[in-house]
DNA sequence: TTGACAGGCAAGTAGTCACTTGCCTATGCT
DNA sequence: AGCATAGGCAAGTGACTACTTGCCTGTCAA
């Protein structure tokens, strides 16, 4: 999980479905290339797709040929008790 | 930050130093070595340290020939800040 | 059924990263 | 002064990673 956040661009992604969650593959895509400038492949998004999803950060629903992207960001709790901030 | 969080052992050093606060970088390599099993070298861990420091991490303070590492969580709090889970 | 659309698979490539090796500086003890 | 200790600098290497290219599969509408 913390190798999927290394990356600005998953990031992005991240950042993208928080705005509108239940994107599309394509609709990243454009998305990211209008408001972000992230000039990628599809291939590319995908790949990123995929290793957020193995993180455990994304969580994807199949419907007919489209693919749903949903964030899912209970993970990332794990990283504020792993580290507590001793106040 | 999230690249220096990315990496195993320098997760490991902030649980280190999560449990003993103000370590030098010799007493990092023992207790790395002792407790982890992460048999490196010195320079390996000493820029794992750059890196944490670099991330805002990890503070340092120089005394003598010491040099004493803190641990610094603040940074993280942004990360669940950033992608808020919607509960 | 044919073509357009949404997505997947896999190999190749360039760049990055972790780690080592070798040498150097500085502080403290005797 | 002399030596051991604590740490720093820099170049080289192997592995990993992000990205591309090319082709293939599955779904829906006309």
């Amino acid at each position: 999980m913390f190798k999927a956040l290394a990356d600005p661009t998953r990031r992005t992604i991240l950042d993208e479905l928080t705005e509108r969650d239940g994107q599309t593959l394509f609709e990243l895509c454009t998305r990211l290339l209008m408001k972000h400038g992230i000039d990628s492949t599809r291939q590319a998004i995908s790949q990123h797709l995929e290793g957020l999803e193995a993180a455990g950060l994304v969580r994807v629903k199949r419907e007919g040929r489209y693919k749903f992207h949903y964030l899912d960001g209970a993970p990332l709790k794990q990283i504020t008790e792993r580290w507590p901030s001793r106040d």
